[in-house]
DNA sequence: GGCCAACTTTGACGCGCGACATTGATACGG
DNA sequence: CCGTATCAATGTCGCGCGTCAAAGTTGGCC
């Protein structure tokens, strides 16, 4: 872990070597804007399963993920969990105006944030429009996201809704790989079966037994509990209930 | 309707009057800003149960409610329908940058709208950043209220659905009254049963049940339909399966 | 290797809520 | 006045998914 950060800092001290430099909340800065936010940046690491906020903590930063993936989720008084958010690397924690976080926050994979404290950033939001611009972007997409998911918990049967994630982390898997999702594509959920079903609003039982359901019927194939082969694309994206390739923003 | 849309026209025509001035996108403008808006901006108005938009839909114009209520909703091939977004006098549509509209909007009640032609509102952001600085915070908490509502939808029961909507309208109506909620609040259902199903992924018929059944519990009174007398109010947010006054914004 | 913890799968059972149908209440127009 | 439309309430039935329980799988560690 230490010598994994040792390199991070080396690699991204300079913000024009960052892997989330075209994505982040950042994107749009000029060079100068840019240095005054390298002045006020820094990095924190957080292992697999670690807690990065828990709601109503004092918030002390605002963050872009650079690498790993976190959720984001409100836990009810008797114990029951829905995911709100899954957080990917760009994705932005925080928010500027607020003192303490209303989610939880937990890394799923080790996780890498690019750190800038609360008041300095808010500071220079008022500053720099480029940044307050960007992030008004990211937060247009996250509720358009947002509400395409809400159609999924409202609406949509366990299999539907185990179809619907296998689309979205197939989408992400492929525009990672900069290519199109299509037949015979491999991918690897990030999730337990556990992280899954919070994000679904199913039990971790039901989500076992549809990705079962799903294999049996031919629609995807497993290889280990966490890689997926999508033999024919139409066929899954048929069990999501969308129109084709319609909706599944993220 | 026209003699209505005529005197809103005398009545709105200077923002100083509007009724949403210091809540709506335009809120932080100052007086030279708001005469650039003036100058861009016009009004139109729905009677209850029109369509505003189509999903889809080239969008002309944003817009803010001056009036009236509209849900944003979301429809699946098979006539599925979910409502993701109920919108309040102040509240924004469309989204800048965006050519087609994501999500159908419909009129609940009859709505006046302050329109802006989508190109040179967005020229204007760029050159104010007070719209766009509101228009981020507005998103921000219409993002919240969302990731609550997602909550509501994946993990509560029936009859804590209910209890979780009766509270939001609850609060939003102390609020117009500038009053706190409390034990003996009176107080009107915007929503038919049906809308009430389409915002809580429920079905008309246990809407209708559960809303019995909280009367036949003494949770609640009826007058008519529509309007709700809540005897003790503890006993309706203990229903919600929130902790005490947690969570719920809007 | 063996042990242990974490994760996953599968089964049995029952309840909550959806699907469908009927009845009632209210409003509107002829 | 009645006929029709709309909205709501309520009954019946059954399936989908939650709950509880147990067994299987995987990987880490000594």
């Amino acid at each position: 872990m230490a010598s994994a950060m040792g390199s991070l800092h080396l690699d991204l001290k300079d913000c024009g070597n960052c892997p989330i430099r075209h994505r982040a909340v950042c994107s749009r800065c000029e060079p100068d804007e840019l240095e005054v936010l390298e002045d006020i940046k820094y990095y924190r690491s957080y292992e697999a399963g670690q807690p990065i906020l828990w709601s109503g903590d004092h918030m002390e930063f605002v963050a872009s993920i650079v690498t790993g993936i976190s959720t984001l989720s409100q836990t009810m008084e008797d114990g029951r969990t829905q995911m709100v958010g899954l957080l990917l690397p760009s994705d932005f924690i925080g928010r500027p105006g607020r003192e303490t976080a209303a989610f939880d926050v937990v890394a799923v994979t080790d996780v890498t944030l690019c750190c800038f404290r609360r008041r300095p950033f808010e500071d220079l939001m008022l500053k720099t429009p480029h940044i307050g611009q960007r992030l008004l972007e990211m937060t247009l997409d996250e509720l358009d996201s947002a509400r395409e998911w809400m159609t999924v918990l409202g609406r949509k049967t366990a299999r539907e809704k185990i179809a619907s994630l296998l689309m979205i982390v197939a989408r992400r898997d492929a525009s990672l790989r900069k290519q199109l999702p299509g037949d015979g594509m491999v991918f690897d959920l990030p999730l337990t079966r556990e992280a899954m079903s919070d994000y679904l609003g199913l039990t971790l039982e039901t989500v076992s037994r549809q990705i079962s359901a799903l294999r049996k019927s031919g629609v995807i194939q497993l290889e280990g509990k966490r890689r997926v082969i999508v033999p024919d694309l139409e066929e899954l994206i048929a069990e999501t209930g969308d129109d084709v390739d319609g909706g599944m923003i993220i």
